[in-house]
Parts: C-alpha cells; sequence; structure tokens
DNA sequence: CATGAATGAGCATTCATTCAT
DNA sequence: TATGAATGAATGCTCATTCAT
C-alpha cells in the first residue's frame, strides 16, 4: 500500500516543501510508541524524545498532544480511503465491489495493527471524536460503501426491501467484528479466508433470490 | 451467582478473623468506579473518597495501586471458578461438562461487562501480570478444562491425535472471540445462541467421528 | 492590631489544633513574595521553596494559586473588620463612628501595604473575584458604615436626602482614593492628617447644617 | 495632540531612511493590545500576530520584549513633552506656565488611559528602568518643570525659601496623586476642575504671600 | 487499624528568544 | 530585511506513594 500511496498522494517534487521535516519526525516517533503503548500513557517528553526534536514543536506542529493522535489517524485514514477508492475501480457489479471493499478492509487492519487498535478501541472514547477531521474521513471510507449498496440496490443485484444504511452497518460491523480478536489477542489474520466467509454469510443475506 | 458464592466461600463467622471492613470498602469503591472509567484515569484519592477511608489505607491494605486491581480481580475470578467448579459436579461425560464451561463461561463475561473489559482488555498490558495472583487463578480455571479434555480424551470422548492444551487453547480462544465484539461494541450477548454455536463449531471438529 | 486580633480571634488552646503547619507557612512564603513581586510573577515553586514545603502541599491547603491569595487575603480582612467592629464599641453618634472609621481604615491600609497593594491593585481584575469569600468580607465591612449611616440619619446626625449607600460610596472612594497614591508610589502616610482632611470635606458636606 | 506630533515629530520625508515599516507595525500592535491587557500577559506570539510581522523581528527591532515597551513608552513621552514644549511658549509668568502645565499633565493622563495605567503602575517595577531611555525623557519633562519654578523664583513669583526639585516633587506627586484614582478605578477625570483644584491648594501654599 | 500531612516525580502546555537561511 | 523552525526553561497542577503518630 505504501507504494500506491506514494503514486497517488505524494508531492509533486516541484510545489510547497510543504510538511517541516519535525512534523513527520513527531508523527512517525507517536507511531512507533503506540506500537507498546496505549496513547493516555505515552507522554510528550517521551513523543519528543524519541523524534528527537524539542517538546514545543509538537504544539507548534500540532493543536495539542490529542491534535496529534488525530493527525496520525487521519493521516492513515485518508491513505487507505485513497488506495481503496483506487482499487475499485474498474470492478463491475456490486457485489464484486463489496467483496472488494471489505477483503481491503480486513487487509488495512492486519496489516497496520497500531492503528487498528487506536481506531477500534482508543479513539471511541475520545471526546470530540465525532466532531473530528478524524471522523469525517471515516465517514468518507463508509459513504463509499453506500453509493456502492445503492449501486446494487439500483441495479437488481441487491434486494431493495432492507434500507442501505442497514446493510452498510452489518458489513461495517461484520468486518470489525470479525478482526477485533485478532488485533486484540495479536493472532494473524487469514485475510481470504476471513473475507470470504464474511462474503458467504453476507451475501446469502442480502442477495436477492430469484 | 451472588448468592451461591456466598454459599461457598464467604467467611463461616466462627473461622477466620476474616477481611478488615476497609478492604471490603476499598475493593467495592474500584468495583464501582471501574464501572465508568478506566483503570488508569482513577485516581487513588477519588478511590479513597468513594470508599470513605484514608487514601493511606490502600497501601496497607494493597501493595500499591494495580495490587488491588489484582485483587479485585483475583476476587472476581476466585468467585467465577469456585460457582463453575460447583456447577460442573453432577454433569456426566466430557462433552456435556465442555458445553456447560462455555455456556457459564460466556455468561459470566455478560453478565459483568467492568470485570470483562478489564480481563480482555486491560490486565494483558500490566508487566508482571503473568506472575500475578490473578493469573494463577485463570490458570486454574483453564485446568479445571484441561481436566475435562483428558477426561474426554481417556474415555474415548473425544480424539486422542489432538493435544489437551491444543484444545483448550481453542475452546478459550474461541469463547473470548465471541465475547469480545459485544464487550467493546456494547452489544447484548443470546448466552444460549452463542454457546450452541460454539459447541456446534467444536464438537464437529474435535469429538470423534466413528 | 496584631496584639488584639490574638485576644479577639486566636484559638482557645483547647479547642481543635486546627491549621497544620504547611498551611501557615504557604500564607506566610505568600506573603512575604508579596512584598516585592506582583501576584502573577510569583511562581508556585517559587512559594513552596520560600515556604520550605512540597509544592504539591500548595493544592492540598488551597484549591488553586489564586485559591491561596484569596485566603491571605480573606484571613487579612477578617482580622481587620474583627478590630474594627470592636474598635466601634463604646463611641457614641455616627459622626465620631465615621470618624473612626476613616481614621482606622486609613491605619489599615497604612499598616500593611503588601494587603493593600493586592485589595486596591490585583484583586479587582480576578475573575469570579465578586464571587469570592474575599469579597463578602468586604462587603461585611462595607455593612459596618452603613449600619453607622443608618443610624446618624435616623437620629438626625446626617442628612436624610442623600441615600446611604451613596454616602457609603463616597466615604469608601474617599478613603481608597487618598490611600492609593502613597500604596503605589510608597510614600508614608500621615493618618491623623489624612483622616482629619477627609472628615473636614466630608462632614461639611454631609451633616445637615442648623 | 495627534495632528500637532506630526508636525513636530514625524519623518520629514527627506531625512532619515525612516523607521522599518515592521518596527511601526510591532509597536502599534503592543498598543493596540495593552488597552485590553496588561504587559506581561501579552505574548510575543500575540504581538506579531496582531502586527502581521514574524516573530523574530521584534528581537531584530528590539532588544527584547521589554524593550519594545520601553520604545513604546519613549514614543508617547517624546511626544507629549515636544507638545507640551510646544504649548507653553508665549505664556508669561510661571504661575501661568505652571497652571499650564498642571491642566496639560492632567489632560495627557486622561487621554491615554493605556499609557498611563502603564507609566504610573506597571513600568516603576522594571528592573533597569531608571537606566532606561523612557526615564530620561520623563526626566526632561521634570526639567521643564524645574525651569519654570526656577524662573518664578528669579522674578519673585515663587518663594525660594523652598527648594526647586522640593516644588517640583510636589507638584509632580499632586499630578499623579490626582489622576491615579481615575485611571485604576477607571473613572472620567474633570480636566479643568481638576486642574484648578490642585493650582488653588499649590499656590497658596507656594506662592510668596506679600 | 487508621489518619493527616507530606513528597518527588511527572504531566501537558506555554513562552521569550535564537538561528539558519 | 525577513522568516519558519527550533529550543530551554518554566508554569500551574496532579498523582501514587510514604511516614509519623
Amino acid at each position: 500500500m505504501v507504494k500506491k500511496s506514494k503514486l497517488l498522494s505524494s508531492e509533486p517534487a516541484q510545489a510547497k516543501p510543504a510538511v517541516p521535516p519535525s512534523r513527520l519526525k513527531i508523527t512517525q516517533a507517536l507511531k512507533e510508541l503506540l506500537r507498546n503503548k496505549d496513547f493516555n500513557s505515552i507522554t510528550t517528553a517521551e513523543i519528543s524524545r524519541v523524534a528527537g526534536v524539542n517538546e514545543a514543536l509538537i504544539y507548534r506542529n500540532f493543536i495539542d498532544k490529542r491534535g496529534l493522535l488525530h493527525a496520525v489517524l487521519s493521516e492513515y485514514l485518508q491513505d487507505f480511503v485513497a488506495n481503496l477508492t483506487f482499487d475499485l475501480k474498474g470492478i463491475h457489479g456490486a457485489i464484486n465491489k463489496i467483496r472488494k471493499f471489505i477483503w481491503a478492509s480486513i487487509h488495512y487492519y492486519d496489516e497496520d495493527r497500531v492503528f487498528s487498535k487506536i481506531q477500534l478501541l482508543e479513539v471511541r472514547n475520545f471526546p470530540g471524536y465525532f466532531e473530528s477531521e478524524t471522523y469525517q474521513i471515516v465517514r468518507k471510507y463508509a459513504g463509499l460503501l453506500t453509493a456502492i449498496i445503492e449501486e446494487g440496490i439500483e441495479n437488481g443485484e441487491i434486494r431493495k426491501d432492507i434500507t442501505p444504511s442497514g446493510i452498510r452497518q452489518l458489513i461495517l460491523g461484520g468486518i470489525e467484528h470479525a478482526c477485533l480478536p485478532a488485533i486484540i489477542f495479536d493472532h494473524s489474520i487469514d485475510n481470504d479466508a476471513m473475507a470470504d466467509n464474511l462474503c458467504e454469510i453476507l451475501f446469502h443475506g442480502i442477495t436477492r433470490k430469484m
């Protein structure tokens, strides 16, 4: 995914030099620390030490400690949504797209456990999360799925007697449900098997039986 | 379960000089606080205030703040193991016992979400957990299951070509796996359905096909 | 005044041991520091260092830094109001009492410059001042004066065509007006002259002629 | 006064390469901020933001934050002294000049409360104030008065048995004394009445009774 | 057994100031 | 001349823990 995101989103080389190097060091330091500790027990002093920058630079680059976390999350999510959008191109049929959507989401959760832990466990308890930029990206991600479902309903692939939002919730919940234990207990995930399994259950419920 | 545990484990009035009342107040205060906050953001000052005792008494009764948590967990677990031991009496056959074991475990996770959250999410990250008394009780709990499995292997109910510990891990993992999302996302659990489902999968995999 | 206040308000020796010694050390440290610095540029670290106690003790004895200042002020004021109340006893006639009130107030401002500086310059800008305990004592102080004025109106010493609150404001404003420059520019005050002067102006304005 | 000061002190356009524009923006930003906050709680970041210039420019134009304040004060004072010098021209007699001096000084304090607050309250506590350029201008201001007094003594208008510096101190103290409460408590000033009152007291004390 | 007082280490955050470009 | 990035030293405040009684 990293390579792809370079292709899609990295700086065009001639434009802004943009991100100050310290900002990068800080986000990377946080990511590294999150591998072993939960966010609340990571201190700003620790972050700055690992980043090798002055502590005050955290506050010059981000609103506050939480703002830094949100920035890290947003970056992850943006990356993912961009890649997912790309991956869905050229796939025909809503059912096929949903399969891809599920497979990719599981892959994403599997690939970066740090991010997944935060996304599934930490961030929901944060005050102001649902007003954050991060959450807006999550909504965009969910929106991709809604569009596919609506397309499926329109072209007859998916039954019309369940609301798209109901179906969407089922799918997103199913993905999280499936990945969570592996993330918590640090198991590996069989991406193909899990996606197939989920789709099997899902499609036999939601596809229109002629 | 509460009534039963009284019968089994509470002080017989004539024996031990019993738990100092302050100790009880403190553990109960922590339990109450854990309902709404995670352990790290509960302060010792808060605990002592809710308990109505002096803050220093926490350290007279427990090694430290974490020791207090472990004590609370141990109490929970001891209670559970005692009840489970009791419940398993009079049941014939390893398969039936495993079914009971699974049902009761799910029931337990479902019944006390506070405890479950800690047990599944918080405690594992604590340094020294695996040397703690708490973990010893967890092992005792797992030991109950091992004994049943071995009994099943011996009497031919269970195939002998898988190690008992492998089977045990599968069962315990399956239980946690099934309960975790409900605990995290705060869903209700259909105890019977979940136990049946788990047993179904399990037994058709591990029972000896003649 | 100190001796008197001992007589009036100090502990009866047999009752509560009351104030922890650290609290005393802290308030005295603040008072000392206020002699040379304004409150905002005094740090809690400084206070604790001068007091010879741990910084955290400030927060165990007082709500916060500002709470500490208010406590110091309240103490001063309470002392003063108690003494003033005592001093006014046995004086006959509203005019005589007002003269005493003015003289004592000036004396008070003169005597403790630290307190006066805070009272006249710092405290008014503090958010929440007018809801503070400190301000309640100030109101009690003003209330003493109002009572005297009303007494004077009733017995014909003071004209009835000005509201008591108007008169009170005039008197209190006059006192502050007179003392302030001496406090700011650190001049000495001729207590008798200043009081006489103020009374002269005041009485020829507010006493009923003929 | 503003118009006049333009005439007197602003850049002659053809002479000096003039003040760098950033310097002007910075001093004006500080003046604006001083309207609502005291100097210590204004940050350099704030100043540079309001000024619309880079924070580091403050240090290119001034020694430090305090140096900036002194520069602002000096500017104010220079302006005032220039105007006062101008206003005193054409007035005959020391007594008349003193009256003008007093009236103008009160007017000045009244007109710009921000400046007055700083001048009367803040600046005196600053280490190094009495060595500052600002203080030199204050001395020049005081010098104007001394000259008048000496003139008055010489021509017999003023008694010779008080030292000029004693008289000067009395006058300057009187002015501050009179203005200060209005500035602190934010009252309006009746310029004429206050000047007349001050002169009345002053002249009947210091003029020679034949 | 119980307590009030005490404390060292640490917390997120801010600030005036400097430096490389 | 101007700037964005960087920084050391604080700041008010909190916490788990200890100790004398």
